[in-house]
RNA sequence: GUCGCUAUAGCUCAGUUGGAUAGAGCGACCGCCUCCUAAGCGGUAGGUCGGAGGUUCAAAUCCUCUUAGCGACGCCA
């Protein structure tokens, strides 16, 4: 369906064509004075110049064409030159009726050429727990391919996890000097490794932070570790053994753990799978030209003319000849386009990073690895911060576990939920759950990605104003309306959405033709915060007329059912973007 | 030092890409449950949009300068 300001601009466009102006006058744009209309058209303004004359002479004329115009039941013109709508009720029911009757698309159209698209949004490291700083392009990532995805485009996740590298010599070592029998560190040993891992996780979780700070005192250590890094690199049986069992073990946990935040991957891909396309990547841009040793490092340099700043090289490979995150990175993007020709990489992680992914990106562009139309796209996310506005750590100053931050906030909201009702214990804590993760994962989306927010325990959890549990709370008034009205009855013939008869009906079903604008801007802008911005001035509108509209008390059958029809709209289309928001709504709360 | 980001109500944030009187939530104060869930609804108070210039019919929004905070700046990720 056409979106409702396409329609009226379509409308006003050919009343100011028909009187002889251009036809870019004929802009329309949602009113920002809602206490005079609904829309409003600045044309006569800008057109006032070229054809010399007031712009109210213009607006008055348009007015006036306007005024039979059956889309509208107001058109005025005033003082300098705005040109004032209201649309018609008769106009903006139909409009609904079409909406509701687009099953699971409510007047939202697919993208017509899909796009292949991978979002690249985990950063998990291999043998470290995930911690606050993940939350973030953990949620945001989810959400915007979920957005995509409703678009109609094919979405990929990959968690793009960290598993190479120096992290995992400094286990291996540390491994080693905890358990030197192992037959993984046996250089003659040709046999079959064991398929058990000779660690848990919570071993393994204790065992690299002791290893990092070992090799900061003990130079020898970090030495073998940095050996045993190349000797992995370079295919030591025993140790990409050791690796297998690191990674079975770590991922197995991640899994549980980005689980309980609602987020999964199409793609469980790795630095480590990239390798393999290093060689040849490098050997290319050598051969090509594009890389130089520069302070014995190879580089790439990828500074531009119009640089405000000189942009420092990308390093391709080390001084001594070893691979770096750049590389990897790079060697990711040649085995995507290998494997699934994307028209464009989204990458989610913290801002900071922002530098590296305009070097790896201009690199990825000089030296051919991507198509000149492939978009490469880093949305840098930043920090969740503390009350104090720093960034979030736990009371003793470290950095805090994702699993405790969920527990704390779980058991806060289970401790809300039974302290207002009686309810049963399991319930409850299923219920907590829900409005747990819709409370951070609203808290943290509603916020622009690009900017730091604050993370206040009190607040997210107050549930009251602008929050996840608000929206929830919204669609299960609606959800517990609907179950009643079904409970007693069934929709009668010729049931559908009427005309509004009150102004906060109306205000809520123009609320309502916003979806499919709030869905193409949230996923043009790549912004997850436009689907949250509309949902909550649809909650605001929907319970606003709640509160003035006894639909169960209503007599009129069909009145009943054309508000029935009304809330089954609301509530899909809020479902709809909680659920590209990656959270869910409860049944009773 | 250079470059980038940010600055809007006491606090946390929006602001439809240049439009009319800058909006929410929290906090404060006042009101609304014999009525579909009060995790709700209505109202009052609260602003020199960091500051100074400029562009134009019109600037929180665009340009220049300036102040403050944060961040990044070749072999960590």
């Amino acid at each position: 369906m056409k979106k409702i300001l396409d329609l009226i601009t379509e409308e006003v466009t050919k009343a100011f064509l028909e009187l002889g102006y251009d036809e870019k006058y004929g802009k329309v744009t949602l009113s920002n004075r809602p206490d005079l209309c609904e829309y409003q058209c600045n044309g006569a303004m800008a057109a006032a110049k070229e054809y010399k004359c007031a712009p109210f002479m213009i607006s008055d004329k348009v007015a006036e064409k306007l005024r039979d115009n059956t889309m509208f039941s107001m058109a005025e013109s005033v003082k300098p030159g705005f040109l004032n709508l209201k649309l018609d009720e008769q106009y903006l029911a139909d409009y609904l009726e079409k909406m509701a009757g687009d099953e699971g698309r409510f007047g939202c159209e697919k993208a017509e050429q899909p796009k292949t698209i991978i979002v690249d949004y985990g950063g998990a490291n291999v043998a470290k727990p995930l911690h606050v700083g993940h939350l973030r392009p953990a949620i945001i990532g989810e959400s915007i391919k979920r957005i995509g995805r409703f678009m109609g485009h094919h979405m990929i996740g990959d968690v793009h996890l960290g598993d190479w590298g120096l992290q995992m010599g400094l286990i291996i070592m540390e491994l080693k000097e905890r358990k030197p029998q192992l037959v993984y560190f046996d250089e003659h040993y040709e046999g079959e490794y064991p398929k058990e891992a000779p660690f848990t996780i919570s071993e393994l979780e204790e065992i690299y932070p002791t290893a990092s700070n070992k090799s900061k005192e003990d130079a020898a250590f970090r030495e073998a570790a940095m050996q045993a890094t190349k000797e992995l690199q370079n295919g030591r049986r025993g140790y990409q053994a050791v690796l297998g069992h690191i990674m079975a073990v770590s991922v197995a946990d991640l899994k549980k753990n980005y689980s309980n935040l609602n987020v999964s991957f199409e793609l469980w891909k790795g630095e480590s799978d990239a390798q393999p396309y290093i060689p040849a990547m490098v050997e290319k841009m050598k051969e090509e030209g594009f890389a130089y040793v520069s302070d014995g490092a190879l580089v790439v340099d990828v500074s531009q003319e119009d640089d405000a700043k000189e942009i420092p090289p990308c390093i391709i490979l080390k001084s001594d000849g070893a691979a770096l995150y750049s590389t990897t990175d790079l060697a990711t993007i040649v085995s995507r386009m290998e494997e699934y020709d994307p028209d464009s990489i989204i990458y989610v992680t913290d801002k900071r990073q922002s530098l590296h992914f305009i070097q790896v990106f201009r690199c990825a562009r000089k030296t051919g690895l991507v198509k000149p139309e492939t978009e490469l796209k880093h949305i840098g996310n930043g920090t969740m911060n503390g009350k104090d506005g720093k960034p979030f750590k736990t009371r003793e100053g470290g950095v805090m576990r994702l699993e405790y931050l969920l527990e704390s906030i779980n058991e806060e909201m289970y401790r809300k939920i039974t302290e207002n009702h009686t309810v049963e214990e399991s319930e409850a804590r299923k219920t907590a759950q829900i409005v747990a993760l819709s409370a951070i994962k609203y808290g943290d989306l509603s916020n622009q990605a690009s900017k730091d927010y604050i993370f206040d325990i009190d607040r997210f959890t107050s549930f009251e104003g602008n929050t996840g549990p608000y929206i929830l709370y919204t669609i299960v008034r609606i959800k517990s309306i609907l179950n009643k009205y079904y409970g007693e009855k069934e929709l009668p013939e010729g049931a559908k959405i009427l005309p509004a008869r009150t102004e906060s009906a109306k205000a809520l079903m123009l609320e309502l033709t916003k979806f499919n604008a709030a869905m193409e801007t949230a996923y043009q802008e790549t912004a997850p915060h436009r689907v949250c911005a509309y949902i909550y001035d649809l909650a605001n509108a929907f319970n606003h007329f709640y509160h003035e509209t006894k639909i169960m008390a209503e007599e009129d059958a069909l009145a009943q059912a054309g508000y029935i029809r009304l809330l089954e709209l609301a509530r899909g289309i809020l479902e709809t973007c909680i659920d590209v928001l990656g959270f869910s709504a409860p049944e009773k709360m």
